[in-house]
DNA sequence: CTTATTTATGCTCATAACGAGTATAAATAA
DNA sequence: TTATTTATACTCGTTATGAGCATAAATAAG
């Protein structure tokens, strides 16, 4: 029974959140278990810099599974212990890709993923329909809830949920009947996606209480270069004004003496997170200030 | 490279926080990974249901790691994957412990408890102290982080970052020093008390947004006993009226026809969980209505 | 040189959520 | 009867949140 470590290493780069895949995007990173680490944590950290180079962020354990091989063999399934790893992308490397590419419909910045959203829920609303009633009833239920449906909100955290409906209703290639048409995504091998959306989730629920975003950001940035970044993660457009109250209210950046020099419009004040507030409790407000959608 | 399930089965009794344990209070149930189950967590609950007889409720994972085997033949260390479960206790079962035997200055609610931590954070100080000026400074904010000092508040759910500080300055007796004296508290073998601390940690934060307590509570209960259950569970008082409040305003509960008998003083109404809500949605208020401690 | 456009930044306002406490009701015990 | 205990209904001030107005400081267009 091998033991497999897998990392989800997520970058932001131009307002886009990436992925690092392999073997045309089809895969995750992954590596063996070694023995001789102190710890898995540690383990991982140390095979990742040297696979790639990359100087690991915030790293954290998502999930662990056990996959289902293409045989019956079931003495033999790997167990899988996926991590979420965050970094910058460095000049010149291949391999990143927009995690919405895998799901688009994730992206509520802009109209078409509200537009992919209605097209998909009709396509969920019609798999409830052909369930006898009382299962139906709760398909709908679970549709409405996951999609944000009548009038509840979008929930930027059920990745994994509403990726899990999908594939219950094989509208997703891992899950659909050969021919079947399939929901819009790029797919991956194995649990690949389930693994991408655990992590999107992860990270999404993270940002909200801990200061982790300044992982993915340069050394100094301006505030809408912060805005824009959490909306890439989030996927949700947020309020500009309210943004840059909640993030200088608590004191998780402090000015520098330079403004940004890219500029169109007036000048922005370069900002860097205090890294002296890293240890410090969770930061306030859960609700990120989002907008309403136009 | 052997895999083990570990469970931390959780129950309230009587408005004390239980977990079932084996070998006289020292070790969690814990079950070999067996091939033919669809996935770990069925795999688990399967187990545990046979093995105890109990119906689980809510079943979560917490986290994998590798245990260091006492030798150093680091090659056959095993894989540890934990879950969470809660359930109820049945009548004159064994092997149930309070969890604040284990964790005693985790439980606010008595003055015992905030005694307690006064002069846990007085030997962590002297630990702090005994070390050159910059790691002690850290170790000093860590201190008073991780247990509320300086105004800073008591937050319930840095259960695991509060051992793994007493861990480091070895005042637990797994990594105490011959004869060095030590936090009060019952020891486990190996990780079990860092397995315990995660499965607390991760309950405190869970009841604050998904409606987990009622797996702990019988059908029908009076709103002060949901009430004890959640302060036994984060180990912290609660404001009575803001308490009915918070859970009334949201509908996660109906009443019932009767009243409580058991009763002194006026007889309260029971009410049932309305099992509807479960699929629902994050609940409101992230913050329990806490009562500033006297 | 003046004006439109763009982005930055400061500030107000209404509402909801939260922490704290007062007041009253309905039971039992003394 | 009266004290005690628990239940339940409200009030009130403070803070957090969502929304938007207004002004500042730059470049681009005419």
């Amino acid at each position: 029974m091998p033991t497999k470590l897998i990392a989800v290493l997520i970058a932001v780069s131009d307002g886009r959140p990436m992925v690092l895949t392999l073997e045309g995007g089809r895969a995750l990173p992954s590596g063996p278990l070694e023995a001789g680490h102190r710890s898995l944590q540690t383990g991982l950290r140390l095979w990742v810099e040297r696979q790639t180079g990359h100087a690991l962020g915030h790293v954290e354990q998502l999930y662990t599974f056990a996959d289902a091989p293409d045989g019956d063999a079931a003495d033999d399934r790997s167990v899988l212990i996926s991590y979420l790893a965050l970094t910058r992308i460095h000049q010149g490397e291949h391999g990143w890709r927009n995690w919405y590419d895998y799901f688009p419909w994730e992206d509520q910045t802009a109209p078409d993923g509200r537009a992919l959203v209605a097209r998909i829920a009709a396509r969920l609303e019609h798999w409830a329909h052909a369930a006898p009633p009382a299962p139906g009833a709760a398909r709908r239920q679970r549709i409405a809830l996951t999609f944000g449906l009548d009038g509840l909100g979008w929930d930027d955290e059920l990745v994994l949920q509403r990726y899990e409906l999908l594939w219950e209703a094989g509208l997703v290639p891992e899950s659909a009947p050969p021919g079947g048409r399939t929901v819009p995504g790029l797919e991956m091998a194995g649990d690949g996606r389930r693994i991408l959306a655990t992590a999107m989730a992860r990270l999404r629920a993270k940002i909200r209480y801990r200061p982790v975003i300044f992982e993915l950001m340069p050394d100094s940035f301006t505030l809408l270069h912060l805005q824009r970044t959490v909306e890439a993660v989030a996927g949700q457009p947020m309020h500009k004004q309210n943004f840059r109250r909640l993030i200088t209210q608590q004191d998780l950046v402090e000015e520098t003496a330079d403004v940004a020099s890219d500029t169109r419009g007036r000048p922005a004040r370069l900002f860097r997170f205090r890294r002296e507030v890293i240890g410090a409790r969770r930061i306030a407000g859960s609700k990120l200030p989002l907008t309403r959608p136009v």
